[in-house]
RNA sequence: GUGGGAUUAGUUCAGUUGGUUAGAGCGCUAGUUUGUGGCACUAGAAAUCAUGGGUUCGAAUCCCAUAUCCCACCCCA
């Protein structure tokens, strides 16, 4: 064993695709569905989109991005998360113009530099999208009804899903100071990283898992009771849809979310099957976001799903993914004659989207048996001399060992009807 | 960054108080007299026992360090 990937990084195997080949797509269909289009954007950009897009005060980008500088001298950094490389693409190629709201998904791989464990990894991947140019809360309610649809499409029980609002600049700005005036009593007993959220984002006090700090913030003033008229009449028109929609929600107000673009609506899928990284899915609103990276005032929302989480999840349901059957039918030869016929037969077979396989390493007849039967491949043809002296092959149903009779320069078309 | 557990064929695991050429199941390759797979039987390939040091006449086994994996804290998807 003398290389193995990475820490934090896994091969996903041949034998394992299908799952995530199942799960590609109907979340691309569910997307198209709600009239969003894909988009594919670098993995790497410059470091300080990074620092301003997530926030600089963030652990993702404080203790765990992957940054180099590139032989240019440029520190460039690969993406940690797909969002603020979208809103970049967003206003770099001026989609402001286009009409609103203006909808993409992505499916991309994401890194950040963390210790390993269950649901958590290096390399990850992450199912995504992002709306611009709409300010809600119809958008939030209907990304989040996108959601319970493709949970629906590929058979998972949705999971618990918990929503909550952090307000707007303005409703936060008056929150902060109460939240200030809660904590400062006790500020001699919160641990170090509470003191330095204390003047930095105090929001963020009140998701602190050190015990000693947990027991006030059970007892702080919440977010949610002190929103401003515009952001609680947007958060109660969320919760109205929600319910019109039959999608059943939790108020958290304990989630805050640890990026700093989110404003007012933000949400999350939960499981207990995941570890005790039991977000499957998370995302919210940033409606100061693309102008923050230097675009007009754009509002923003969007989400993203933990693509690795999200099958531990199916697993843990016991969902069913079929495997497809991409080989149709093996040809097994009894001769050295029947190969040129084989592979002349094979190239038809193809040429019309059939797959098919034959003996590529000059095993036995016997071995050809055993290898179909192996590979799990659904129907067998045997040539020999007598089939090429009279034109015709028996078509073998390996399930349950039936056969029927056909003339060889019927195959393609006896395949193609099947 | 901090803890706990683990690491022996491709894989899942045995391996006695330290004692000769490190074993098995599954998988893989081939065969069981050559025109039909699954079952069974036989044979074969495959292991620098994670890596590097140390103790010892002798280490897969004891000690130290490092790496990786799993789990947890933190944080997030």
């Amino acid at each position: 064993m003398r290389y193995a990937a990475q820490k934090g990084t896994k091969d996903i195997l041949p034998q394992d695709i299908y799952r995530w080949h199942k799960a590609e797509r109907t979340f691309a269909d569910v997307c198209h569905s709600y009239g969003y289009e894909e988009i594919r954007i670098p993995t790497f950009e410059q470091t300080d989109l990074f620092q301003r897009g997530v926030g600089d005060t963030t652990d993702v980008v404080q203790k765990e991005m992957y940054t180099f500088d590139d032989k240019g001298g440029r520190s460039v950094t690969l993406r940690p998360e797909g969002t603020a490389g979208v809103c970049r693409s967003f206003i770099e190629n001026g989609m402001t113009s286009l009409p609103s709201p203006v909808r993409m998904f992505y499916n991309i791989t994401a890194f950040r530099y963390e210790n390993v464990q269950k649901g958590r990894m290096r390399e990850f991947h992450q199912f995504g999208l992002e709306a611009f140019g709409s300010e809600g809360p119809e958008i939030d309610a209907e990304i989040i009804s996108l959601l319970t649809v493709f949970f629906e499409k590929m058979g998972v029980k949705h999971t618990k899903l918990c929503i909550n609002s952090i307000g707007c600049p303005t409703c936060r700005a008056q929150y902060n100071a109460i939240l200030k005036d809660y904590f400062r009593p006790h500020m001699d007993e919160l641990c170090d990283d509470c003191k330095a959220r204390f003047d930095k984002n105090p929001l963020r006090m009140i998701d602190c898992k050190v015990e000693g700090c947990k027991k006030y913030a059970a007892d702080a003033p919440r977010l949610i009771d002190y929103l401003c008229e515009d952001c609680n009449n947007h958060f109660e028109t969320l919760k109205k849809e929600l319910e019109n929609l039959g999608i059943e929600y939790t108020i958290d107000p304990g989630i805050v979310r640890g990026l700093d673009y989110y404003t007012r609506t933000v949400f999350e899928f939960v499981s207990e099957n995941v570890g005790t990284q039991g977000t499957i899915c998370g995302g919210g609103r940033y409606d100061g976001l693309i102008e923050s990276l230097g675009g007009s005032k754009v509002p923003g929302i969007g989400f993203a799903m933990g693509a690795e989480r999200f099958l531990m999840e199916c697993e843990a349901q016991e969902i069913a993914f079929d495997k497809p059957d991409h080989v149709k039918v093996y040809f097994a030869d009894l001769c050295p004659e029947a190969k040129p016929v084989i592979s002349k037969a094979c190239l038809d077979l193809r040429k019309a989207g059939i797959g098919c396989e034959r003996d590529l390493t000059g095993r036995s007849f016997k071995a050809q048996m055993k290898y179909a039967n192996k590979a799990g491949i659904p129907y067998l043809i045997v040539i020999g001399e007598d089939e090429i002296s009279n034109g015709k092959v028996n078509v073998k149903n390996m399930a349950d060992g039936s056969s029927e009779e056909i003339l060889i320069n019927g195959i393609t078309d006896y395949f193609g009807n099947k």
